[in-house]
RNA sequence: GGCCCCUUCGUCUAGUGGCCUAGGACUCCGGCUUUUCACGCCGGCAACAGGGGUUCGAGUCCCCUAGGGGUCACCA
């Protein structure tokens, strides 16, 4: 039975690499009938577990990457908190500490410190003197009578090598000699991560260990744990980490400002800035950050694009397929074609999946998923009454592939503002009414057209507007231009006769006319 | 600095000795379509880090160099 597990430290977010580390993991799992596993490593915790935890929680259910053991869920191995099993790791430690493997450590930090940098200045590699450490009762109590307090360490061996067999990299080797004696046991008591790790994937019975590869270095020291408990080993499997956009460095939640630099990150930041300000959201810096995944779900990615997206960052099944439903994903993951190397994190291909993902929903889909942004934008109601998804779906249709994300539909917030309180682009209301020759006229002519027409819709106001065209032998960049400016507000948009009828009759007769109101009386204006 | 890992278009990648004149995708650039903006369609630019071997033949195997990265906590 294949168990895999993702160990997230609940600090409040989910970091887009830790999606990815546990998607590799969940797909492993799923591929092999087997079993994943979440469990929280908060053996350093001061802060507060509960409400930094539900974010990572959320973050998963919404990416659909589900666990069959781990917090909320339960299962036999329960707890699946690791500052609930500290009583394991004091037993693992006392063992360790009765067959020799590690040993009470009674320097001062500053003494070992010392060290250190001696080692450091000579340019030699540093490994502990072993000064302080106690091996007998005798000894310890003499320290302790100095006033020193314990820690315990790792009594790594000091020749031979440690051959770590990874699934993604090959037999990587690694000299005892050259491995620290780790502390495993703070001199307050508690247990460190290394220890907790392996004690806790052996009690979870964990088959794989996929993981980044920042932990390849510390493999050693926890195959020695492994090896002193008398446990059997799991097969591991180091994956490279995902890289900052356009460079090989890791990609770090603190280095934002860094990346705002860059163009194809900072025209992400500000798309989602955009759709979150429009929804009266503060950018809290803390989790507004396109490295965290709840950014993407703040705007109206699907969960699918990301997890598609990060699937193909450091995974290829043959190099032509790109899109994967989840059950494709399953069948076809493999840890073989993992790539080594790492995978820099480009926004603009993430958003093309998401593009994709978009236009693969359904109009059903798609409004579902505008609705809320709608709502919290202030433009309908919540509830929404019974008339507004039948023109929200009109507007959706009328988009065509134009809204990349849900928060896209907030780009269509004059079809939901009031006729008196549509706000003009300056430039395109001057360019395109204020400034044109005669466009004032122009849109006085074409509002009594429109008004004439008695069955309006799309096909009416498209006929009406040709033979308006037609009759004045105009072109029909001078009517749409104007028209399109007056009732929207804007240069862009969908089309023209889409957007006239679902404005409806009344109300482009109202904007057209506040247009008209709106342009400056000035002597040289000779559309005036 | 020690140890370890990595190195194909700008980016993600295919490539397991001849099918490579190095393929696909994203981006970018042209063109078509067009009521603007998108979409779409067609076309284009663009890479084997360098040097030595091995071989009839190397992106593919070996060695060296260079570069990049990770890790070296009483953090995880």
């Amino acid at each position: 039975m294949v168990r895999t597990r993702f160990a997230p430290s609940p600090t409040g977010y989910l970091h887009i690499g830790g999606v990815r580390t546990a998607l590799f993991n969940w797909l492993y799992a799923r591929k092999h009938g087997g079993q994943f596993i979440l469990r929280i490593d908060d053996t350093d915790q001061n802060r507060n577990v509960d409400s930094a935890l539900q974010p990572i929680l959320d973050g998963f259910r919404w990416l659909g990457i589900d666990w069959d053991e781990g917090p909320e869920v339960g299962g036999d191995c329960a707890p699946y908190f690791q500052s609930q099993r500290s009583d394991q790791y004091q037993r693992a430690v006392e063992t360790l500490l009765e067959k020799g493997l590690a040993y009470r450590d009674y320097s001062r930090t500053e003494e070992v410190q010392a060290e250190r940098e001696v080692a450091q200045s000579a340019g030699t590699s540093y490994l502990y003197s072993r000064n302080w450490m106690a091996e007998t009762d005798a000894q310890a109590a003499a320290y302790e009578a100095e006033g020193r307090v314990a820690v315990v360490r790792l009594k790594m061996p000091r020749e031979g090598t440690c051959l770590i067999p990874d699934l993604i990299r090959g037999d990587v080797e690694f000299q005892w000699a050259s491995e620290q004696d780790m502390v495993i046991q703070k001199s307050n008591g508690s247990c460190l991560y290394h220890l907790a790790s392996v004690v806790d994937d052996a009690a979870f019975a964990i088959t794989h260990v996929i993981r980044a590869e920042e932990h390849l270095s510390n493999t050693p020291r926890q195959i020695f744990i492994a090896q002193g408990l008398g446990y059997d080993l799991p097969q591991y499997a180091h994956l490279p980490y995902v890289a900052e956009p356009g460079s090989k460095n890791k990609l770090s939640k603190r280095k934002i400002a860094k990346y705002l630099k860059n163009p194809d990150f900072l025209k992400l930041y500000e798309h989602g800035s955009r759709i979150a300000t429009t929804c009266g959201n503060e950018l809290d810096p803390e989790t507004f950050n396109p490295v965290l995944v709840d950014f993407y779900r703040d705007i109206g990615f699907l969960p699918n694009a990301i997890v598609n997206y990060l699937l193909l960052l450091g995974w290829s099944l043959d190099g032509e397929t790109e899109d994967f439903t989840r059950d494709e994903m399953i069948r076809a993951f493999s840890l073989e074609r993992v790539v080594k190397s790492p995978a820099s994190f480009d926004p603009t291909k993430l958003t093309a999946f998401q593009q994709r993902a978009m236009d693969q929903l359904d109009l059903k889909q798609k409004t579902a998923q505008s609705l809320p942004y709608l709502q919290q934008a202030g433009f309908i109601d919540t509830p929404p009454n019974c008339d507004t998804a039948p023109y929200v779906n009109s507007i959706i249709t009328a988009s065509e592939q134009r809204m990349t994300v849900a928060g896209d539909i907030l780009d269509y917030a004059h079809f939901f503002t009031d006729d008196n309180a549509l706000v003009y682009d300056d430039k395109s209301f001057s360019k395109r009414i204020s400034n044109a020759n005669g466009a004032v006229e122009l849109l006085r002519d074409f509002a009594n057209t429109l008004a004439a027409i008695e069955s309006y819709n799309a096909a009416s106001v498209e006929g009406a507007m040709r033979q308006f065209i037609a009759d004045r032998e105009l072109k029909f960049g001078q009517v749409v231009q104007p028209v399109r400016v007056a009732i929207t507000g804007k240069p862009a948009g969908f089309g023209l006769f889409d957007t006239l009828a679902i404005l409806g009759q009344q109300r482009c007769l109202n904007r057209i006319e506040r247009a008209i109101s709106l342009v400056p009386i000035s002597p040289d204006n000779d559309s005036a």
